[in-house]
DNA sequence: CAATTTGTAAACTTTAAATTGCACAAAGTT
DNA sequence: AACTTTGTGCAATTTAAAGTTTACAAATTG
């Protein structure tokens, strides 16, 4: 009877990570980076690449492959500990930074992407207003191109600033966490 | 030389909707359904299923399926026009607005499926408590998890507030839409 | 410095997502 | 009422993403 106790809190902690890494493809990772996140944030301390392998049952490749997401996505860490000579890694144990960091970093690279190309349309209807030789529709058409990207400009310019707004911290006096309570009843006390 | 001027207008308004649909991936979307987002908004006014399938050299069935993903996601809407018979759909046109319901739609899908997890956990948790015949170890894993279960709510509903936070728009009290200036100057003006 | 271990690149295989073609019901036309 | 047209469910196919195997360079050990 003893174990079986064990075996069913560690199922429990078994749905935690798989719930875990189900919500976290809404934050537009796959399955198995949330996994990964999941084991390692239960396991409460950092993780070899063997041991997620073992854990997950995957190869070790692919978790060094999902290890370097993680790190370009900014939720897991190498950390360093002497006399251990394989690579150990931490995850993000604050709910709120790894959500934001999730998102944040995807955002940066679509904002940067987005500034590359404004240039280069600007580029194209600057070469495009060079030859006056412009009929009313065409000038039309041209304006409202113009017009769009000066939207479009904006949007980002607006999107650069919430990602600011996001990772400073800010965003936390406004939309403040807020405690609950939980606690557990048994039966006999209820 | 006149028909070059025009055609050189509308490969800048593909570039446009291309970026769009790769950008939208960033947000979790697949590039048809930013592509289809794209040419209704540069139309702008409504289309058909037809016209879409005609744009987007897809077949008709796909572009039923993306429009009705859209509509889910809040980011198109079916329009009537008396005497058309063929359904007509537009796009949210504005910016901020598609990047609000897009993220705000998953978010809330996944902060729902959340609560029925915290409620199931909360149910093994007191199914093993129940017994009072628990050693210390086990004792404080499930200390722990109770504790993780308390850290999680918390957490979906701070991203509740946040969805909150967007949808009403309250955001754009504290990251504010800027205005840019943006002109073409000529070589010669320059 | 030979022998082992570790992390990852490259090429390949498997699984999942995107897309199509056909079929057919429901609504519109003549 | 027969004939079109329109939108979509469904199975089949194509394409892209996830994951594995093999191979190898760099670091570590004895």
């Amino acid at each position: 009877m003893e174990p079986k106790k064990l075996d069913q809190i560690e199922q429990i902690e078994e749905q935690f990570i798989e719930k875990l890494a189900d919500n976290m493809r809404t934050f537009g990772v796959s399955t198995t980076v949330g996994r990964v996140l999941g084991i390692i944030y239960m396991n409460r301390g950092p993780m070899t690449l063997d041991q997620l392998s073992e854990k997950t049952g995957m190869s070790k490749t692919r978790m060094s492959q999902v290890i370097r997401e993680m790190l370009h996505l900014n939720i897991a860490e190498k950390v360093f500990q002497k006399g251990v000579r394989k690579d150990l890694y931490n995850v993000e144990n604050d709910y709120y930074q790894t959500f934001i960091s999730l998102f944040t970093t995807n955002w940066q690279d679509a904002i940067s992407k987005s500034r590359m190309f404004e240039k280069r349309i600007r580029r194209d209807l600057t070469d495009l207003v060079e030859d006056t030789s412009l009929n009313e529709q065409e000038e039309e058409k041209l304006n409202e191109l113009l017009k769009e990207t000066k939207l479009w400009l904006e949007y980002y310019d607006w999107l650069s600033r919430l990602v600011e707004f996001l990772e400073s911290g800010e965003v936390f006096k406004h939309v403040p966490i807020q405690e609950k309570n939980l606690t557990i009843k048994k039966e006999e006390s209820q």
